[in-house]
RNA sequence: GUGGCCUUAGCUCAACCGGCAGAGCAUCGGACUGUGGAUCCGAAGGUUACGGGUUCGACCCCCGUAGGCCACCCCA
């Protein structure tokens, strides 16, 4: 016999992690809900030509990431798993014509993401991200609500810590300049450059200046800044977004040398970023501005702006800030039976239960009563319903596991009694 | 994709120098046949991740594979 195991960087998520997830979707369709953002369901595989138009040939994430399905036929189109929602999400607004809706058009997308990378904690090839994208709005206002939506987010779900990272990377007018100078810069001291960073050098040149070698470090900090090169448009929006985000307190720190590693990205660009925990992933989220992408995916050209935020790395820091993990809810009541044979009798008044609308859990193990009770209380179960010779009356025994004390109920009566019981509880 | 560390029961971990694979928790049962979270007793649970090699003998040493983790690349 073989063992099996889930696939290289995918996981079970037990019962706790599910709830876990869960909740944190549920606070995101809360956000959603408020700002204007409607939910919708794309594909979870797209032709592999929207990411690479979309995401950009040369980026990681196509060129090595890409989770491409096999074809089943010579002449089929070529498929793979969606990376991220945003060129899918593009997609759809260009297929289904949503610029005759009312813009921006406010969008989210909830679900699995997957990129075949090597996995780590908090990097797994099948993931989750919740996504909000706002098509259609030039900005800058949106910029920053979209910033503060998923800011609010942080707090809602309890990750301490959470910084905002923001730097402007320019667009079509200004940022060819700025790269041109860039790599003249780093073009006169390519000498002193790691042997990595002289490749990355014609690749990406952006790239440089996120660079973890410690030898890089100088060279950095006197490198020619994005911010000081802005064309006046650029500047303008950037400044826009910063009042913005000012007046509704949202705390971030300017970032100069953030860049994302998506193509698509022009102007505004942010991070959500796990101060102080060691090590591991500690960007939790980020986002940016598109003001090229609907074009390139062969819409008008329309601006765009959105984020993703990875729910695996919320949940890893909430574990890792020792947040309490949500407890399931004990069931009302255990129906369990005198005659261990009787399960039938347990089904049934348990069904009556059910059908009222109470979790209510039948215990159907052909055990002595003693046992029965045990696990209701190991269950932490309110009541325990006891089914004995009295059912032939019409009755049964309706006992307070915290109280210890007990009574004879008539079925008719039990369904009603338990609901007002159920109310009492989670009053007081 | 590159480099490094790790893998023993469902979980957390023991096992001397290479010499009979063990404990706690969890599970199931009994003490207790119509009355519960405690306690005591017991059972079950293992091809020591998988496949080779060295050896009289391998959880232990060597090689390979898979998976996890860490640092990169990059990103959520």
């Amino acid at each position: 016999m073989p063992s099996f195991h889930a696939p290289r960087g995918t996981r079970d998520l037990l019962p706790d992690a599910s709830s876990g997830l869960n909740r944190l979707e549920g606070i995101a369709r809360s956000l959603a809900g408020r700002y204007g953002y409607r939910e919708m369901d794309i594909p979870i595989f797209e032709q592999t030509a929207v990411f690479e138009r979309g995401i950009g040939e040369a980026t990681d994430v196509v060129e090595k990431e890409l989770f491409r399905l096999a074809s089943r036929t010579e002449d089929s189109e070529a498929w793979a798993l969606r990376p991220e929602a945003t060129a899918g999400v593009v997609r759809a607004y260009v297929q289904h014509g949503m610029q005759t809706w009312p813009q921006p058009v406010k969008l989210t997308v909830l679900g699995p993401m997957f990129r075949y990378d090597r996995p780590q904690a908090g990097r797994y090839r099948q993931f989750w991200q919740w996504d909000a994208e706002a098509i259609g709005d030039p900005g800058p206002a949106v910029d920053a609500e979209i910033v503060e939506l998923g800011y609010r987010f942080y707090v809602e779900s309890g990750v301490p810590d959470v910084q905002v990272l923001l730097n402007s990377i320019g667009d079509g007018a200004c940022r060819p300049a700025y790269l041109e100078q860039l790599t003249a810069y780093f073009g006169r001291h390519e000498a002193e450059l790691p042997e990595l960073e002289r490749r990355r050098l014609d690749a990406n040149p952006l790239r440089l200046l996120d660079s973890k070698d410690p030898a890089m470090a100088a060279l950095v900090a006197a490198a020619p800044r994005i911010g000081d090169c802005l064309c006046e448009a650029c500047a303008a929006h950037f400044a826009a977004v910063r009042t913005h985000l000012d007046a509704l307190g949202v705390p971030y720190r300017l970032e100069p040398t953030l860049v994302r590693g998506l193509d698509y990205y022009t102007r505004t660009a942010f991070e959500y970023y796990r101060h102080g925990a060691e090590g591991q992933q500690q960007a939790l989220g980020g986002g940016g501005r598109y003001d090229g992408l609907v074009e390139l995916l062969g819409g008008r050209p329309t601006p765009g702006i959105g984020f993703a935020l990875g729910l695996d790395r919320v949940m890893l820091a909430l574990e890792k800030s020792g947040a309490a993990a949500a407890v399931e809810a004990p069931p009302l009541a255990v129906v369990v039976g005198a005659d261990p044979t009787d399960t039938v009798s347990r089904l049934r008044v348990a069904s009556l239960l059910r059908a009222e609308g109470l979790f209510v859990r039948a215990e159907l193990a052909q055990r002595k009563l003693g046992r029965q009770l045990e696990s209701a209380s190991r269950d932490h179960a309110h009541f325990a319903v006891i089914i004995g010779d009295e059912l032939n009356g019409g009755h049964v025994q309706l006992k307070d596991l915290e109280a210890g004390t007990q009574h004879l109920v008539a079925l008719d009566d039990l369904a009603r009694d338990l609901a007002r019981a159920a109310k009492s509880h989670h009053h007081g």
